[in-house]
DNA sequence: GCTTGACCCTATAGTTGCTAGAGGGTGCAT
DNA sequence: ATGCACCCTCTAGCAACTATAGGGTCAAGC
């Protein structure tokens, strides 16, 4: 199949297929006369793989990590289980850094009795040194 | 005060704060002779304002949109609000994506019973049609 | 008065993961 | 022969820094 058709089966643009190329996740594949990229099923099922791991949030890094380690069928899964762990705990870790500033955010705003810009309780939070809160 | 001054004094580094010059949300600042950039009290409350808005998540956008609205101080500040509340509405956004990506690789995870990479359940979710009909 | 070292300067490239464009070639139908 | 959808390579752009390279400045110590 030619690229265009790879990219709509597995939801992919056709720039992110060739971007993944020169990325090294992607082999090159076999071309046509007419230098057109021409897939097989292999290069779907790699690529599925990708795009599920991206979906995800692995990191490119990650993702070739896994691809290498999938190809080991053998041995044991768990340096796979390492891989995942760790970008579980990574995702968790944003996940609290980003309810922190929704808090802290959603407290500040809730201060705000849109008045003038003076009194705004949000730019007050901002401006350290001429407003109140401090923390 | 010299830059690596002003970068102690605000937790920022030295490069980031010549980054905000470029990027419109510094002024230039008066240089001395040998020509060092020399900033004052209000580069540092300008310059904390940024930092404070960057750790509440704001794009720089956002900031400099903020630092504009913060200048007419008679202004109504509906339009504060509105630009932190909009800013609210995209991290509960993100944190419920990265709570559903959690949850799934949680459960993804969860099934994996550390044996050979074949059999483990990390990379058969990843494999969507392999685990059928390989090859 | 000369060197050392900490600090400063500009300019440019790298990071992540794509996305968009320019400027062209291919393949098939009308 | 002409249009059109699709493909090609190469390059640049996005956010928000960060990190070099290759210099200049300034005060202290010998
Ligand atoms: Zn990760
Ligand atoms: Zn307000
Ligand atoms: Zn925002
Ligand atoms: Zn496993």
């Amino acid at each position: 199949m030619k690229i265009g058709e790879l990219a709509r089966a597995t939801d992919t643009k056709v720039e992110t297929i060739r971007y993944y190329e020169g990325a090294g996740l992607l082999a090159p594949p076999a071309r046509t006369d007419g230098n057109y990229r021409s897939y097989g099923t292999d290069e779907l099922l790699r690529l599925s793989f990708i795009r599920r791991a991206r979906d995800l949030g692995f990191s490119l890094d990650e993702v070739r990590e896994l691809l290498a380690l999938a190809d080991d069928r053998d041995q044991p899964c768990g340096a796979v289980d390492a891989v995942a762990s760790s970008h579980l705990a990574t995702i968790e870790r944003k996940i609290a850094d980003l309810s922190q500033m929704r808090d802290e955010l959603a407290r500040v705003i809730g201060g705000c009795r849109l008045g003038k810009v003076g009194d705004c309780k949000i730019i007050q939070t901002l401006e350290p040194l001429r407003g109140a809160s401090r923390r």
